[in-house]
DNA sequence: CATGAATGAGCTTTCATTCAT
DNA sequence: GATGAATGAAAGCTCATTCAT
C-alpha cells in the first residue's frame, strides 16, 4: 500500500517557510535548520524535497514574481476603465507594500539584494522586473489612448513608477517608521495622474 | 624611535575595501578574508584595527550617509534659485545612481537589506533616511515658497521622491539592464516639476 | 522510519571526555578538537549536541558536584555510629583524593581555578562548596551530640576540614610526588578526632 | 650618552602586571596585550624584555615562592619561642590568605592549576611546596623539641597544615563568600596546638 | 517519506610573536 | 629602549549537506 505522495504540498510549505525566514534574516542567515523549524519539519527532510538551498530560493523568487503577475491578471480581468485598473493596480501593489503582506515585501527586498550577487537569482529577478515594466507600460498606454494621447510616453512613466514602488518596498522594510504613514499609494497615484494629464492629446 | 601610527589611514582603507566587497557580495559574504584581500592586507590585521566586522560595517554606513550629506551641502552652498538647487540635488543623487559611483550605490542597497535584520544598522540607516527626508523637504519647501505657494505639501512630495530614489538605486544594482537608460534623474525632475506646478499659489 | 535519538548518551560521553581533557589540560586548553578526539567523535558533532563549550563545562561541574553528594548519601545510609560515618566520609573523599579517581580530582581542581574567573562556574562551584560544608557540619554535629557535647563548634571544624580536603586535592594533582604518601585521610581523621575530643562534654 | 638601563625595573613591572592579570583571568587569558596594558607599556616591549610569555610566568612563580620564603626568614629572625614563631608563620600565611594580598593568593591558585599541565611550572611549584614543607617541618620540630617530645611527628603535621593552607587559598579565591569569616588562621593554630599537645613527651 | 545524527569546510575572532621605525 | 603595526596559526562556532535507521 504505497503512501500518498505529499511532495508538492511539502515543497510549498518549505518555500513558504523560507519566505518567512528570509524576511527576518536574509538568505545567508536562513539556515536549513531555521527553515525546517519554521516549517515544523525535520532538517533532513528539506534535502529530501530539494536538491539544495539555492533551489528553494529560486522557487521562492518565482512564486513571488508569479504572485504579482496573478494579482495583475485579476485586476486586468475586472471590468472598468483603464484608469480604474491603474488605480487598482497601484493600490494592490503599494497598499500591500505598507503593511498588508510585510512578509512577502521584506522577502522581496532581501531577494533584490541577493540578486545583486547571484546571477541565477538576478536572472529571475530581472525577468520579473521586465515583466512588471511591460504590464505597467501596457496599463499606462491604455490610459493614454483612452484620453486620446499617444502611448509613447508610457514607458518613461512606467519606469519612474516602478522605481517608486521598489523604493517604497525597501523603505517600508528598513525604515518604515521614519516615512510618512501611507504615503506610497497616494504618491504614486498623484505622480501618474499629473504625468498623464501633462501628455498632450493628439 | 616610536613607530608612527597609521591606524587612521588603514581604517579608511579597510572601510573602503568593505564597501567594494559588500557591493559585490553583500555583508554576510564579505568575509574578513575577502576584505583583507581587497585591501591587500593580512587577514589578522583587520582585527587589529577594528574590534569586529560589525564595527567596520557601522563606520561604512556612517561614511556613506555622510557622503550624501556633504554632497548636499556643496549643492546648498552654490548660488542659484531653489529650483536650480533641486535639480542639482537630483542630478547628484540619481546621476550618481546610474553609473557614476556604482560601488557606493550597490553597497548602499546591500546595507538597506542588512538594515532589515540588524537593529544597529537599521538605526543608522533610518537616521540617514530621516535626514535625507528633511533635506529634501526643505529644498522643496523653498521651491514652493519661491513660487508663492504654501510649503506644507513639501513633505508628501519629498517622501515620494525619496522612494523613487531608493528604488532607482535598488533597480540599477540588481536589474540595471532591463530599465530604460538614464530614466531616473529625468523621471524625478518631471515628477517634482509637475507636482510643484500643481500646488496652487497663495 | 525515524532514527532513534542518542543525544543523552552522546552528551554524557562528551562530558566525560571534557573531564578527562580538563584534568590534563585545564579548561582553556581543552579545545573542542581535543574533546572530540578524546571522545572519538567528529569535532562538529560537539556543537550539534551542545550550544557551546561553556555548556559542557557547566554540566561537568554539576556532574562532579552531584557525584560527591551521592557518595555522601550512600555513606549516610549506612548503619553505624556518627563517628563511623565521619570516617567513611573522610575515607571516601580523601582516599579518592589520593589515587582512586585522579581524573575527577584533577578536573575538580581545574574547575576551582576556572571558578576564580568565570562567574557562572563560580556560582555552581560555590553552591557545591556550601553544600559540602553543610553536610560536613551535620556529620560533625552528630558526633558532638553523640559524645554529649554542644554541636555549636561543628561549623568551625567543618571549615577547617573542608580546606584541608580542598588543599589535598590541589596538592595531589600538582605536587603529589613531594607530599608524604597517603597523608591526607590520616591527617584529616586525626584533626577531627583531636578537635572533637577537645570539646567539653556538657 | 648611553641611556641608563632600566631593564631590571621593567622586568619587575611586567612580572607584577602578570600577577595582577593572572589573578583575574588565569594564565591562558592573560594575553600579552592585557599584561602590557596592566603595566602601562607598549605590547612590543614585553618581548623585548622577555623571550616569551612562559618566561614571565616562570619568574612570577619564582617571585611568589621567594616571597613566602622571605616572610619565613623574617619570622625566623624574630626572637621568641618556637611556638611564637609558628603562630607568626601561620598568621603571616593565612591572615594573608583571607584578604591581605588577594592578588598574590589568587595568582598562586592559578599557578597551582597551571602546574597540573605544564611540567616547567610544576617543577618550580613542587620545589616551592617541598621547601615550604621543610620549613614547616623544621618549625614544628622545634616546637616538639621545646616541649621535650620527639620531632619525628613533625612531618605528618606539616603535611596536614600545608594542605589546609593550600585549600584555604583555593577556597578564599573561588568561594570566599560561603566560608566562615577568618576561619583559616584559627583553624590551623588549633590543629597545630592540639596535635602538638597530643605528642607524648619523652 | 521521515528522522535526526554526523561530517567537514568555512567563518569570525584572539593572540604570541616579529619587526620596521 | 620603545612603539605599534603586521603576521599567521589556532580557537569556537555555524551550517549545507549526507546518510543510517
Amino acid at each position: 500500500m504505497p503512501r500518498k505522495p505529499n511532495t508538492d504540498c511539502r515543497r510549498a510549505e518549505i518555500i513558504t517557510a523560507l519566505q518567512a525566514v528570509i524576511a527576518r534574516q536574509g538568505y545567508e542567515k536562513a539556515s536549513i535548520q531555521a527553515i525546517a523549524k519554521e516549517a515544523g519539519l525535520a532538517p533532513g527532510l528539506i534535502h529530501y524535497h530539494f536538491k539544495n538551498k539555492q533551489e528553494i530560493l529560486v522557487l521562492l523568487v518565482r512564486k513571488l514574481a508569479d504572485y504579482g503577475q496573478q494579482r495583475f491578471e485579476q485586476i486586468a480581468a475586472q471590468a472598468g476603465s483603464p484608469e480604474a485598473r491603474l488605480h487598482a493596480y497601484l493600490e494592490a501593489r503599494l497598499g500591500l507594500g505598507e503593511g498588508a503582506a510585510p512578509d512577502a515585501v521584506a522577502a522581496w527586498v532581501m531577494i533584490g539584494a541577493e540578486a545583486v550577487r547571484q546571477k541565477e537569482v538576478r536572472d529571475i529577478y530581472q525577468q520579473a522586473v521586465a515583466q512588471e515594466l511591460l504590464l505597467l507600460t501596457a496599463l499606462l498606454g491604455e490610459c493614454l489612448i483612452a484620453q486620446g494621447s499617444d502611448a509613447g510616453k508610457a514607458a518613461e512613466l512606467a519606469a519612474g513608477l516602478l522605481a517608486m514602488m521598489a523604493g517604497a518596498y525597501q523603505l517600508s522594510s528598513s525604515a518604515g517608521s521614519v516615512m510618512p504613514v501611507g504615503y506610497a499609494a497616494h504618491a504614486a497615484k498623484t505622480y501618474a495622474r499629473l504625468y498623464l494629464d501633462a501628455v498632450p492629446t493628439a
